[in-house]
DNA sequence: CACATGTCAGATGCACTGAGATTG
DNA sequence: CCAATCTCAGTGAATCTGACATGT
């Protein structure tokens, strides 16, 4: 088929636009996994540890103890589950929020300095797809099959 | 400005979009940074160590080790440069090239699987922007101006 | 001598495995 | 009693800073 081809130049263009899109100066001294934490809960609002341990790269003893350096450092809350003494109910503060707006306006930057070089064609075009990207966020996050990504 | 906005719509849908694109099962047992090191190689054919300083986000002396690590397990080479005693030239071994395809692969096959749930329309509008981030990616390679990214 | 390239040595933060505590 | 959720303890690999060796 063609269309399998067409799928992995996509992702190709895609891993390779990454190398230069994900990059930015180490924003205070948090580690990648920190900062996708914070990044995984400015998403989804607030969270169980335990649907961390899901989406996040690490087990959960890492968790632990990387969600009580964040605390420490005041970017998110751990409140008690009024529904299960068991689990934590994991939130972004004010300053976490804060934090997760600053680097994505940082890398808003960036790319809008590089779309500027892009001709006016490529440039609506690719902002276009912007939705399209939203609605295969929106089909992962679905219970949907097999292996959770 | 309305480009604007339209500039931090696309950068927080390729921020949530690489949420669900990135992560792969633990291929081995390397490291991000070790990885990143594998696709760099794989994308610009060879380099010197003092290249990749600029393109990883890790110190020289955690290159060093990363490299001698990647080296051992036969993934990549290190040549002395013939141009520059102090340099030695980095690149990929057979093995490092199959590792770096075969996460390609699996990277492609998993978001082939997210297209196929997406309407026609989206899916050829999503699949003919690949150039365009292509250029991006040229672009951002150039000398151009100003920090490195 | 000044600068660039790469490595070495010690200290620190990060993540893993395996076990344990608490609640459903 | 069993399963789920989270934490604790000890170990190993990764990274940093500062110093150093070598070549331009």
């Amino acid at each position: 088929m063609d269309d399998v081809q067409a799928v992995e130049r996509l992702t190709l263009a895609l891993e390779n636009f990454n190398s230069v899109f994900i990059r930015l100066p180490d924003s205070g001294r948090l580690s990648f996994s920190a900062l996708s934490v914070l990044h995984t809960l400015s998403r989804v609002g607030s969270c169980r540890l335990s649907d961390l341990v899901r989406t996040e790269q690490i087990k959960q003893p890492a968790l632990t103890s990387a969600v009580a350096k964040l605390a420490d450092d005041g970017l998110m809350r751990r409140e008690p589950d009024p529904l299960d003494g068991r689990a934590a109910v994991l939130s972004l503060t004010d300053a976490g929020q804060a934090l997760v707006r600053e680097r994505h306006t940082d890398r808003a930057r960036r790319l809008g300095v590089l779309l500027e070089r892009l001709s006016p064609e490529d440039r609506v075009q690719l902002l276009g797809v912007a939705e399209i990207f939203d609605r295969i966020v929106h089909l992962a996050d679905e219970p949907g099959e097999g292996p959770q990504l």
